[in-house]
DNA sequence: AAAGTTTGTCTAGTGAATAAACAAAGATCA
DNA sequence: TGATCTTTGTTTATTCACTAGACAAACTTT
């Protein structure tokens, strides 16, 4: 017979306590160890014996001594953020964007790569070469790197397989498995948009949302979902296909397969088309903004365009997700001037009021590093967990 | 400072292993101590005591003993299934469908009122005298009436309380206060599809399925999501409102301030609508069923074409969540012969690849007993956590 | 009848948490 | 200034749940 699900020991039990004492500190460093006893509801003895096991880990560290409040000054414990560093990108369909981050996820160095050229091959030597530069930055550490992670604009296997990325022009991509052989250090790779959503809820904008939905608006429209303050994947991984889904029953025929898909009407390359259309040749949309800034009216219509159709799905996942916050990021996050606005009136006028009131828009505050703080997350994380589950021995 | 998590100590290792027994034997009944063992992982010595608690706790019994396999042979366990009773109700619009359950969700005693007058006190009158009825039914036992739950076709909070229930006029009924009020017994008062969900997952066609999307469709669409095996509830517990997710961008008008809902085109209202214009009088879903079977082309075109506008909406949600499942229920199931294969084509022609081919499309199989079994299930899961969580002395 | 198997209980031991005592270090106040 | 009170962090004794392994009971196989 198999095993059923876990059970429940002393050592479980003390991993948990331990991570939970790692989690506190992390949160709310500069704190000690009585304030952690408090905080945790676990006994003053148990924490100082899990904290001195955690020093002689190097995970965290003594820092001095605090403000007395009446009493004996408490000593101070840091997170020990240089114990090791992560190397976490996002690969887009026309840059490579990488970063070395701490066990903060602080960015200690950032490189970018464009590139022509998509076939696999040729982006992978050019990853290679990003990743090996950044691991040069990187100093002296306990543990090195720790783990390395790429965001990728694609269908992407709960075992980091990448099915298809339609905008690269790549199919079953096995990259996790790729890197892995290659580095010997763990690999994660995730969808862009899940990346994204991961980072605006641990760095961003969404550190106090459980329920957050974060929308990636490009070329295409990728969907992350954070449901329970966790992402949620679907069964293989792949939720969050909301530019597929349709808002015109048999509208515009889309390459997916399927009609009216949300994405042909409120994408970057929607934008774009429509300019095309308009008169504005070699549209970009950093020049829409530029026309619109400079009052061209015309501009400013088809951006407002693009945000009311923004709208229109937005509304469909405030009614789907009962979500506590919409975060809108990605390049069309730019034009947040011109479009926010326009969805902020289209869910105004068709949201129903209960969802409505519960939801927050936002815009991405870690614009452009949205989705390499997700993957910086993931590391972090991945990390931490590791480091727990087998006690390592001094 | 307020306690920030759940510490982890002896009592919830020992909480969460007795809970892991009683769910074996709930699931693998009749079982043998030694088997359990195997099953959980649990040492042997371990699992007898957990079992000599469980049996003076009443929740469980021995039943002489099994075949042997070689050696002695085993006492096996069993469920005791009458230890305690849920009284499970499905509130509909036009009547209310009560079942006396005992603790295996095995169906007692099944009353049904069918009312006119929609006003509260009068439904509230109606409830009383059902619920009070399936009480008389109950066998003496152990705990007695262990909870009652109510399955609701409207907005409900986590509280318990309906915001909103359209099809019957209601606003702000603290249903489940007045229920707890007037019976002194747990009372979960739950929207009807997220009930029908969980009752599907529990005892129906889902039993298999982590990831699984029921779709109530009536005279409006209420959708039940079941995501890593949990009812997802979203932050109020207002998710699911996908009967008011656009197919239709600026379609017809909605009561609920929206324009083009998928309830507009595919729910059992859209379906009457249709066959008022053409030309069925007084159409009801099992007249036009009839009609069909008996080779009425036009009666035929309507179901199928309600059926096609399903599609469009589940492929919507196959997008969305990438499911195992997606479960059709509700009064339009009865229509399965025409509106499935509709559904269907519209899923092959529009879904993508790779969502479409995890996917699987089902039929209610507990039938107009999906909502009361889930309701069931909710009053029988949350009577066995409270037994866990206080030690019952004896 | 003897040997081997399986079941279920019992006993000794382990490990992690807790409570409480205690030491160290500082604040407060007469 | 010195006595007392507070707060922090460590140490010690105790408790509790699980595990390993011994053992008895009951059954099958040879």
């Amino acid at each position: 017979m198999s095993r059923l699900s876990q059970t429940w020991n002393q050592h479980v039990v003390k991993k948990e306590n331990k991570a939970l004492v790692l989690k506190t500190i992390q949160g709310k460093a500069p704190i000690s160890r009585a304030a952690i006893a408090n905080v945790t509801g676990l006994n003053k003895g148990t924490v100082s014996s899990l904290v001195s096991e955690l020093i002689d880990e190097k995970l965290i560290h003594e820092s001095g001594t605090g403000k007395s409040s009446g009493g004996r000054r408490p000593v101070m414990l840091l997170l020990n953020e240089t114990a090791g560093f992560t190397i976490s990108v996002d690969l887009g369909v026309k840059s490579i964007l990488g970063v070395l981050t701490d066990l903060r996820g602080n960015i200690l160095s950032e490189k970018k790569i464009r590139f022509k050229k998509k076939d696999f091959d040729d982006v992978l030597t050019l990853l290679y070469q990003l990743i090996d530069e950044l691991k040069n930055d990187a100093p002296e550490s306990e543990y090195g790197i720790v783990g390395i992670g790429i965001g990728v604009p694609g269908v992407v296997t709960t075992e980091g397989e990448i099915l298809l990325a339609p905008n690269l022009g790549w199919k079953k991509v096995p990259l996790q498995q790729i890197l892995f052989d290659h580095y010997h250090v763990p690999v994660t790779v995730e969808n862009e948009a899940n990346a994204g959503a991961y980072g605006e809820k641990v760095y961003g904008v969404g550190q106090m949302s459980n329920e957050l939905v974060y929308a990636s608006i490009s070329i295409g429209i990728g969907v992350g979902l954070i449901l329970e303050g966790k992402l949620y994947k679907g069964l293989r991984g792949f939720s969050g296909e909301l530019g597929h889904m349709t808002i015109e029953k048999d509208g515009a025929n889309c390459r997916c397969g399927n009609k009216g898909c949300w994405e042909l009407y409120a994408s970057e390359q929607a934008l774009l088309d429509q300019a095309q259309i308009n008169g504005f040749d070699d549209a970009t949309v950093e020049k829409l903004i530029e026309a619109a800034d400079q009052g061209d009216t015309k501009a400013i219509q088809l951006l407002e365009n693009v945000g009311d159709y923004l709208g229109v799905g937005i509304t469909n996942i405030i009614h789907i997700f009962n979500p506590e916050q919409v975060v809108v990021g990605n390049t069309l996050r730019q034009a947040e001037k011109y479009i926010m606005p326009a969805i902020e009136k289209r869910i105004e006028k068709n949201a129903i009021g209960f969802n409505k009131n519960d939801v927050v828009l936002n815009v991405a505050k870690l614009k452009k590093h949205s989705t390499v703080m997700g993957i910086a997350a993931f590391n972090i994380e991945k990390f931490f967990e590791e480091t727990g589950r087998e006690t390592v021995l001094t």
